[in-house]
DNA sequence: ACTGAACTTCAGAAAACTTGAAATGATAAA
DNA sequence: TTTATCATTTCAAGTTTTCTGAAGTTCAGT
């Protein structure tokens, strides 16, 4: 009725006012009897609607406001729902927040740019901590477990490999590097350690070194006190002097993991990031390097 | 839409919503997949309406906000319509501004709260020509004359009178007043000149005071200077020192009527106080005393 | 697995809205 | 003043939307 009205009064006339409304004139003249009828009073000075009474002053002016306001209201509700607007607070672990996680956001936020994406990274254990506490919407984790209270998608499967300084002869050797590590100075790291692999155990067994930090193994590794086992992916932070031969037969990799609440719905936004984060990563195996390709 | 979902919301169950809002429970639920369909995400958690989706929460947010707003709007619309408020702005000449004008804006202003009333007061030249600017809504004016231009209604009869002080003679006489001025001191004022009675004429001919100012011309009846000739109503401002006489045979009067733009439609304020004032003394003659009873 | 309450679905009924045709009213030109 | 034209309203009928009651489904609690 307000949006008939007001758009009549701004025209000036019914006839034409119907037409912007899509309507017959007979429909507009209608509805405007019966806004007439509800307030008691006319709204118009004459039969032609081209002067507004005190009350049709007063009436267009607040229906516009009301309009406008209503219409900011449903804009706010559908960008919302359609993922265009809200907030998603996301934990991620180091390794990823560091490489592949800055080109995602990037891409994100230009397509989506009234999403406010709220980052932390933290350990995959504090991540399912803060997760269960509903302190953040969304986890990037390495190997999470399957549970009832999380929805888990794979992202991408990090392969571990041989790290070592550039000079090191094993960067020349392509094969049976499980073997090699036996006879070379290993620092041992926590990444590591969930592979299961004999040599490696054994290598693991007799190392000198463990070191927890992954700049700081980096830096060890950088100043030749010895080869580590690393997933690719943290290896991406290195400069050119660090050197990264993946391991075969057996292949070992960890999980890049999404997971988030399986009890709740996930915000609208939320579910958009998921979403395309997942589509973007999924699945994907082979050198991180080429996971992601900025479009 | 909106109004369903926030009372399904609040009240946590379907049932108990679509009994508060007089309808089946079939059509509010019909009314809020309709609404999920629009927003492209669900509102609620589980099939039983207790538990808000991050979605859910966030319309109940707005949408009660909305609500708020619109129903706001439809009471400021419906009480300007029914001129429970909005603005007033009357010009009152000020014999009439002065008496009867003060008791009438107390009872109206106590049965319309919400309406301002912007009183002036001037003489009635100055009240048409501040009509005619659209500067005012109403005017109570003397004798106004009929013109397409104005919509006039008459709402009192004013008498006029000798007016003399207590102990002047012609107080105790009843009759023949009209006789009696041509053998007194009459002072001349303005009001008394339009009254067409050869009597009066022949007396003021002969006056030798002639006083404009109204406050000024009683001060001059109750210093003993003269007797005087004004409309019942002017003199109700004076104290008790002064006595009023209607003048009868031929009886003579001023008209005080209410006067507005022909060509606008007032505003429903407008009309309101017009109607108001037009009810209470449409057409009243006799002493100003009792033309107004406050109720 | 059963029960009962809550919700959804469905088809028909009711209400609201829309339309085109004809009548009415207002303005402008003859 | 009359006539012509255009805008608006009224009316009856058609269309769409919304509502209801009955039957079916789902879920929580026994």
């Amino acid at each position: 009725m307000l949006r008939v009205f007001v758009e009549v009064a701004r025209a000036g006339n019914l006839v034409s006012a119907a037409d912007s409304l899509s309507r017959a004139p007979s429909a507009v003249s209608m509805t405007l009897k019966q806004l007439e009828a509800h307030l008691g009073q006319p709204l118009f000075e004459s039969e032609r609607k081209s002067h507004l009474t005190a009350l049709g002053a007063y009436v267009f002016e607040m229906a516009n406001r009301e309009l406008a306001h209503f219409d900011r209201t449903i804009a706010a509700l559908t960008d919302f729902a359609g993922a265009r607007s809200g907030d998603v607070r996301i934990a991620v672990v180091p390794s990823f927040a560091a490489t592949i996680l800055p080109n995602l956001v990037l891409e994100f936020t230009a397509a989506s740019p009234n999403v406010r994406l709220d980052i932390h990274d933290m350990d995959s254990a504090s991540i399912r901590r803060e997760l269960d506490r509903e302190r953040i919407d969304l986890g990037i984790v390495s190997d999470a477990r399957q549970s009832s209270d999380v929805r888990l998608t794979q992202l991408a499967s990090d392969r571990f490999g041989v790290v070592m300084r550039s000079d090191n002869p094993l960067a020349k050797r392509k094969k049976a590097l499980w073997q090699a590590l036996v006879d070379v100075e290993l620092i041992a790291n926590p990444l590591c350690e969930r592979i299961d692999e004999p040599r490696l155990r054994a290598a693991l067994e007799s190392a000198r070194l463990r070191v927890h930090n992954t700049t700081t193994l980096l830096a060890m590794v950088r100043a030749g006190l010895g080869v580590t086992v690393l997933p690719e992916l943290v290896c991406q932070q290195a400069d050119a002097q660090i050197v990264f031969r993946a391991l075969d037969n057996p292949a070992a990799a960890r999980r890049i993991d999404l997971i988030s609440r399986a009890r709740d719905t996930p915000s609208p936004a939320t579910a958009s990031f998921a979403t395309f984060v997942t589509e973007r990563l999924a699945g994907r195996e082979g050198a991180p390097s080429e996971w992601f390709q900025l479009t």
